[in-house]
DNA sequence: ACATTAATTGATAATGGTTATCATTTACAG
DNA sequence: CTGTAAATGATAACCATTATCAATTAATGT
């Protein structure tokens, strides 16, 4: 429980596994003030290993194998910072939790939008717009704007439906 | 307490002041076999004169006023079938609970989608593009149908950002 | 009108994700 | 190394939503 130990082996252990491919996020987390600390760079590296949209315990309990002092508290703390900087995107479902996901970044990933199936709750990412996707988003931003006086920060943008899988199931 | 009075005053004050404009919606509850009681009736009648996306407590004080025998749990409830049915549409705009709206009729209102202000947390309605954005949508639904093996069923589509009041506000 | 019966109801308690508290620990500028 | 504000974690509180269950009621057939 001394941090000695905990730390050593922690710092150790992450400098080699963890620790690398954000150093972006560790820069605009530090370049706001905040302090690192084992936890958050754990809760990074975490969320910079996701293949799925995590929920604030999924992470916990990630975070806890390799940080074991982690506590519930501090990762909604942390992710509520990472949402409000802009660095990690927030995302609910329906399915009672909130997801968290690493937001887009100057060279890594992309922005991308959500097919959510409702019979496994299973969630697509799709990048692959179809320009046209783009450009009207972006026209209907400039004229929603100017129409409703709007400054528009980003959008969200998810399609219900059922994937393959529960289709043929008859779900 | 009883059912007689509040029964014969609820209903022959709804009579009046209720109970009109939404004739299809009671049809289409029926018709798949619910009851119509005067709870559920006060409760479309509210949705259906509603100006803003209300959360079940709105609907339930709403509701208490002229009907006192309403229970929070039956709201709750009444609006779960609702969303099954697809009468009335369920959003998160990340309030902390959960809004509700009325879904659109064949010749009530229209399909629309939402601007979400971070900073006073209004919501506005606007449905002047869909035509183009629904024409697209229905390209990128069909590519992506296609592209994931995915039956798209609904769309959800919000922008978020800061309306004209709070951006003057410096929020 | 009346009896029958399953749907509906509301009071209440429970659930569960998220927040608030607060004493203790820690990162980091000086 | 020190001082200090930031950060932490254990714990309790919060609060929207659900589950429970006995009592009531809408609808159907007589
Ligand atoms: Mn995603
Ligand atoms: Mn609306
Ligand atoms: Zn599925
Ligand atoms: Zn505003």
């Amino acid at each position: 429980m001394t941090m000695e130990i905990i730390c050593i082996n922690g710092v150790q252990f992450m400098l080699r596994e963890y620790g690398k491919g954000h150093k972006w996020c560790h820069g605009q987390f530090k370049a706001r003030g905040y302090r690192m600390t084992l936890g958050r760079e754990a809760i990074l590296d975490v969320l910079a290993q996701a293949n799925r949209h995590l929920s604030a315990e999924d992470i916990f309990m990630k975070v806890y194998k390799v940080y074991p002092n982690i506590g519930l508290t501090s990762v909604y703390r942390t992710l509520d910072i990472l949402v409000n900087i802009g660095l990690v995107h927030k995302f609910d479902f329906g399915h009672g939790r909130a997801r968290y996901e690493l937001a887009e970044e100057p060279k890594g990933r992309r922005h991308h939008h959500h097919l959510v199936c409702t019979g496994c709750s299973r969630v697509i990412d799709y990048e692959d717009f179809i320009d046209e996707e783009v450009a009207l988003l972006k026209k209907t931003e400039e004229a929603l704007s100017i129409k409703y006086n709007f400054t528009i920060m980003n959008h969200l943008i998810q399609f219900y439906g059922l994937c393959q899988i529960c289709r043929n199931e008859g779900k």
